[in-house]
DNA sequence: TTCGCTTCTGCGAAAATTCGCAACTGAGGC
DNA sequence: GCCTCAGTTGCGAATTTTCGCAGAAGCGAA
């Protein structure tokens, strides 16, 4: 519920804005469930309301944007065409395993992950952000 | 050593050709040592040699393929750039920490990966390529 | 409300990357 | 050597993504 306005939050929290673009590529994402190019994105929001004017720049930068609070991710599969999707904080992480063969993508939960995001916190410092991983391979019927 | 024939046998192993062009690159980035962008190698490759005529689409193509080889793998960093690495089978694995505050890129070896691997194929029957994964985050000093 | 500062947006241009197609080339069989 | 077939390449065009800059908008303080 109400995403919205957690998002809304998180965005004033750390200095930045909620801007109507950024709610409207928002709800683009969210309502379309799955993964979205930025593409898909920019003609929907276009279409559901044109009074609301949105640029392709406009739709990178947001997505970026939100990439970087951790509210997307974008999954690249390197088809040519970068999608992204909405980061449910509720929802168990999960991760993708995009075959390099038949394309397809299987969704994974990886919980040891967790300790290997503390083990680099431990010895690095550095503040990994792991809530998506895009692992490329081949899936089973693709192995021949 | 002799990493060329290394990789010839591997493209002929898979059917592939071990072409000027590919050889070229294939120096171009072992030579760089570090991290080179497509275009780095492509420039690279023609003032090193202008009788072999390269394009800027054979470069990609090939980076492509030997990336499916596993022979060179993609740190995408999101900078505007993709970059592209030798990858050393005799050396232990690495992966890349890159920190969205400055840019900067930490090295590490995360041994526990290799369990994770074996879940994904234990479990999926998926056959993943953790070779080298870029890792975003924030480093120390950008954590603010 | 107005001012001032910072963040966002749109636009257009530039850069990066992919794609389609015809020509070229390497490897194997004859 | 010559043929054939599949894999590669170059070219140019299309597509995707980023960038710079000027103007618009949001937010807090006076």
């Amino acid at each position: 519920m109400s995403c919205e306005s957690d998002v809304e939050e998180a965005l004033r929290e750390s200095g930045r804005r909620f801007t109507m673009q950024r709610s409207k590529i928002l709800t683009a994402l969210r309502h379309g469930g799955g993964h979205r190019t930025a593409d898909e994105i920019y003609e929907q929001v276009r279409e559901e309301d044109p009074h609301v004017g949105i640029s392709r720049s406009t739709v990178y930068r947001a997505l970026d944007t939100m990439k970087q609070m951790r509210l997307v991710s974008e999954l690249d599969s390197h088809s040519g065409t970068a999608t992204f999707e909405w980061t449910d904080r509720e929802a168990p992480r999960h991760h993708h395993l995009v075959c390099r063969g038949c394309g397809g993508t299987i969704e994974v939960e990886l919980p040891a992950l967790a300790s290997i995001e503390a083990e680099i916190e431990r010895t690095t410092g550095f503040d990994p952000d792991i809530r998506h991983l895009g692992i490329t391979g081949l899936c089973e019927q693709c192995r021949d």
